[in-house]
DNA sequence: GCACTAATTGCAACTAGTCGCAATACGAGA
DNA sequence: TCTCGTATTGCGACTAGTTGCAATTAGTGC
């Protein structure tokens, strides 16, 4: 495959102008629509599922759960939804340490990962962690990071038997 | 894929600290069987098409590779050894941004990864260029990141020069 | 309500990689 | 050189996801 591939780089939603998520799965539709894309049942089950979601899930999960509900999904079906309504914006892609893809639903803001390589839990990093090295790529190499897209790996204090707390751990 | 085969670009390998390396693959052997491992054919077989490898491959190049040695290989074998290898710190994999798994030969020094969603290509980042993030994770959660498996990607330069889909997509 | 056409689906085959298990064979020790 | 325990291999089945293609169908125009 070519790195540009169906999963391009869409435009990530605005942070700030917080979505009103309920307004967000109405509007799915006729968003469609007006690219001359259509909406078919397979769409709208993922879909209800997707706005019964939230944080992570992987495309496993997902197709899980769309054949909980219709027992005749198809897999190849969930996955090419999913590259559509991630050019709508409604959801972004990311790959975990072991490489599977994770999808986050209606991300308000912008944020990478951090993994622990260990106890598998992960955190949600957000753009001010970061700011400095988007800063220095942008400068050094005009190079423009996709944020969502981060993954950072390592170990977490747990795991290091430090001691402490593993805060807002998601899972 | 058009581009297959190692693609290292920019940043070129640090020039002077540069290890024996004849040395390193000549040592694997004893240092197997130090740990009560066992050196087969099939490892042989692997630590050559290694040795005569620079940068990055995926581990279905070095099946393919072995293959062209060997008709008789198997996959399985083949990601067996390289879990193996990376253990005695020889390889080091990660996941390049369509979350397939890359291994590096020999890293001279642990540095991750900047890939380019459109081009394809890819970066090595050092760890000066992310030296503040580490240390934030460090500080702030108790994070010790794995530099050498750390993805960023994003678009580069000559890709945001060209596509000309204008600099006000970056958030 | 009907026809048309291009988007979408379902399917089957394929890529990349993992896992369990029985058979094989490395290599330490006699 | 032979024996033996166990690391490793080969194999087949399986997970996760992708792709090409023919059949189906959403939605526009009449």
């Amino acid at each position: 495959m070519s790195a540009s591939g169906s999963r391009r780089l869409g435009v990530p939603p605005t942070p700030g102008a917080a979505w009103d998520r309920s307004g967000a799965w109405a509007s799915i539709p006729e968003r469609l629509r007006e690219q001359g894309l259509r909406w078919t049942p397979q769409r709208r089950l993922l879909v209800e599922v997707l706005a019964q979601t939230d944080g992570h899930v992987t495309g496993g999960e997902l197709v899980e759960r769309c054949r909980e509900a219709d027992t005749t999904t198809i897999p190849s079906t969930v996955y090419r939804t999913l590259d559509v309504l991630e050019e709508l914006g409604l959801i972004r892609h990311c790959h975990g340490v072991d490489g599977r893809e994770e999808f986050h639903v209606l991300p308000e803001t912008e944020h990478g990962h951090a993994y622990c390589n260990e106890c598998g839990r992960s955190w949600d990093v957000e753009v001010e962690e970061v700011g400095a090295m988007l800063a220095s790529f942008q400068e050094r190499r005009g190079f423009e990071v996709d944020l969502s897209h981060l993954t950072v790996a390592g170990r977490c204090r747990d795991c290091r038997g430090a001691g402490g707390t593993g805060e807002a751990a998601v899972e």
